[in-house]
DNA sequence: TTGGTATATAACTGTAAAGTTATATTGTGG
DNA sequence: CCACAATATAACTTTACAGTTATATACCAA
């Protein structure tokens, strides 16, 4: 009730904020891959990379296919579309702000009788 | 050379992966605050609302002035452009892509010849 | 100067998550 | 069925970070 935040998952950012992790999203920018590539390109062990995968599946950023004894992961378009969503609704609200810190004490101080 | 991430800093999605500070981010979207205002509105204790603050800071997503006694922090644009701009190119790179992995895997099955 | 308020910092504790190693599961081809 | 390959999971160690308490610093007013 007090926590709330509007729009935005925060644990999906948390996901993101891993440099394995993003390093992963990276390569499945534009490919899907198996858990063995990315072991490998990653420069991991497969249980590492597994375990990577699961905290971005579980948040949403991936999904994955078997495809015989092989999984591909691929990643899903709307946390993407979520975050973007929050990060203009944001920037929109900053932007109609002062430009500076020092703008906006100055107005303070004018409007200190009221 | 290998863990090298194009445009995004992690750091700073680290920082907005917390709740408290996510709560910070949403609160300062409007308007500047002390950090006695901030520790009041999350209900923690004030070292705690600075501790963040600092995380925030150090990240350069907020930036504070110093008015008196007080301190009034204020969300700063260019970590907000930065993680924007990397969210759309992702999106881009991603709706150039099949649609579901199925079609990809399908994919793959016609072409294991070439 | 003294007292009070606002904020920062240091030192510490507890917990959650990264990373490792070993093992289980699932699927394939012979 | 058997042997092998790809992935997942479980158990464990270690590290990082949230959160707390106590103290230091800076500013203002009287």
């Amino acid at each position: 009730m007090s926590g709330e935040i509007p729009g935005m998952d925060v644990s999906m950012l948390g996901a993101l904020a891993e440099p394995n992790r993003m390093a992963i999203v990276e390569m499945l920018r534009h490919e899907p891959l198996t858990v063995g590539e990315i072991a490998s390109r990653l420069e991991v062990s497969q249980p590492h990379a597994s375990k990577h995968l699961k905290v971005l599946s579980n948040n949403g950023i991936v999904e994955s296919k078997p495809e015989a004894n092989r999984r591909y992961y691929k990643l899903r378009l709307e946390p993407f579309h979520a975050l973007n969503y929050w990060v203009t609704s944001l920037q929109k609200d900053m932007e109609r702000r002062f430009d500076s810190l020092d703008d906006y004490v100055q107005e303070l101080q004018k409007n200190k009788n009221e």
